[in-house]
DNA sequence: ATGAAAGCGCTAACAT
DNA sequence: ATGTTAGCGCTTTCAT
């Protein structure tokens, strides 16, 4: 593969030249200019950024934490994120944490290593350590979703307390008085607020006394366990408040096995929406394809494929796929 | 920041030996390894991931190109790849094309320049430049999802025309009989696949001459668009295949909007699933972030920062938060 | 408007 | 088991 010397040669100048045509730096006279850009063209050239990095400390490269990609509120906040970089020229490597500290705190220590210039944050834990071990690497920190505490920090965020306010009064307005709150973990300021949020609608109504609070994780088995904790609950609560979008969907499965109707019995509201197109009726027949495995078994393949252990011979994976029939295809009576 | 330099001084040995300590690489006696690895932590030091990639031609780095990672199709495959490359302290950078050929070459660019490792690839177009341009950039690829032709290559993938055929016979078991398929692109291979399948058990059942093929994306707004189409033809079909999950929630919703039941009046199969959690009644009443717009949001402050254009002191931004009502939320009748 | 020299931080290749 | 030397490809710095 060609570098600036070979164009440089090809050109007829000097390399840093060719480097000043490539980023439009100091001032080329229009001949050398077009020399430069005909060399590159012939040749095939590519700049090689890690190169450039090296010298210049920028790497034009971002990262996104989140705690899992697959939850299509952080989906979403990829893809915003990865459409503004991309029209900068900024590259995004993603990482999913899984609410877990040690895994924050892995990847932390790998985006330094890999010099990005700066990280999009949703912490997955409390605690400030990341924030400055990334700052003590020169890395700039924005964090999404969730405060922080113990350091100042750019951040981008709802005002989640207030909007939870808003829902449980909205609950209240239907005339529910015990009302329960399954949230996540005490440690994210989100789960926080939101709770905060709900103790103060509570007690504007005068209703302080009928608290019911369970913390627990943003995933939808707590949400799923701990409403049959809170049914179990006497009296029972009429409406349920889950944190997220997955706690609210453990929720919803709860109460079904546990034959409740919602929201005849019992009331339930979330946060964190659901993608729009997840509340068309009826329930689609689908061949579904195993995608996830599908990922899995491709990283799997590159890898091998980049470390020589593989054979000259291309592969091919065909995965099976599976028919769910579900109400959406019925038999024909329309002739 | 402290370089291996730094940590060889302190330790009182030659950078290559700090170097072999750090890779495990070679013979190190035990009491060296610990001198080097106390300077190691006594500096805080971290390896430099691009300096590395520049000497050793590897930057423990893969992308994953697809159409649209808010799909949750890709975006599972997204985390299986990542779950694996993080296994094996890679990283990954994640693109998105929207099917669009310009933008796949622009990234193929971005990456050559990148020096990434690999590319997990699903195709936007049907051509095979970008193969062949990634790997005359020494860049080894995994095709994920579709054929390409004119080029061999390693591919991770699933029976499409197979599966397609078992779901069209699905509904001739039904008593169908005209069945429509709306489909993506002429030039992507799933997209012929499914629409060969359909063919082949219409053929089997000597329907063939009822074909109803319709081209266009795979996107929900080309799905909505045909099934309009579609359902002017006379006599109109009783089933529609939905050739993925884009284009099967677009038929479910223009069925919808032309006051046609499903699936009594119509039926409808799709491919790829969708989330499990999207199939929950009743619909949740939530509070919706923005969170695309967050994304957004903080990349571009992110970039703003890295570029040092912003005053010293950190930003807050608040975004306001969608309150939507649906039926999960009722007026309270017990107690 | 262009170039020469140096060096970013690391490791491959070759000693010893 | 450890060290010396050199160089990856680029851009910064300082000339001219």
């Amino acid at each position: 593969m060609p570098t600036v010397l070979d164009v440089a040669k090809r050109a007829g100048v000097a390399p840093i030249t060719v480097s000043r045509v490539i980023n439009n730096s100091g001032y080329i006279s229009l001949a050398t200019r077009e020399r430069v850009e005909a060399a590159v063209k012939e040749l095939g050239y590519v700049p090689n950024t890690i190169a450039r990095g090296l010298r210049s400390k920028r790497t034009h490269t971002l990262a996104l934490v989140v705690t899992d990609i697959t939850n299509p509120y952080f989906t979403s906040m990829a893809r915003g994120v990865e459409d503004v970089a991309g029209e900068c020229n900024y590259t995004v490597i993603y990482c999913n944490t899984d609410e877990s500290e040690a895994k924050e705190e892995k990847y932390a220590n790998m985006l330094a290593q890999r010099q990005v210039d700066g990280v999009l944050l949703v912490p997955s834990c409390g605690n400030e350590n990341t924030i400055k071990f990334l700052r003590s690497n020169d890395i700039d920190v924005v964090v999404l979703d969730r405060h922080i505490s113990g350091v100042e920090t750019d951040i981008v965020c709802t005002d989640s307390k207030n909007a939870a306010n808003y829902l449980i009064k909205l609950l209240i307005g239907l005339g529910h008085k015990r009302i329960a709150i399954i949230t996540g973990q005490k440690e994210v300021s989100t789960s926080v607020d939101r709770v905060t949020g709900y103790q103060q609608a509570l007690a504007e109504a005068g209703l302080s006394d009928n608290e019911l609070v369970f913390y627990g994780a943003f995933n939808e088995q707590s949400g799923y366990e701990l409403t049959k904790q809170v049914m179990m609950h006497s009296p029972k609560p009429t409406a349920i408040f889950g944190a997220n979008n997955f706690i609210a969907i453990g929720i919803i499965k709860a109460l079904r096995d546990l034959n409740i109707d919602v929201p005849a019995d019992v009331s339930v509201v979330g946060f964190d929406d659901l993608p729009e197109y997840m509340f068309i009726k009826p329930f689609l027949t689908v061949a579904k394809q195993p995608a996830y495995e599908m990922g899995r078994l491709a990283a799997d393949l590159l890898l091998k494929r980049i470390s020589g252990e593989l054979s000259e011979e291309y592969q091919e994976i065909v995965l099976p796929i599976e028919i769910i029939e579900r109400e959406s295809s019925a038999p024909n009576k329309n002739g």
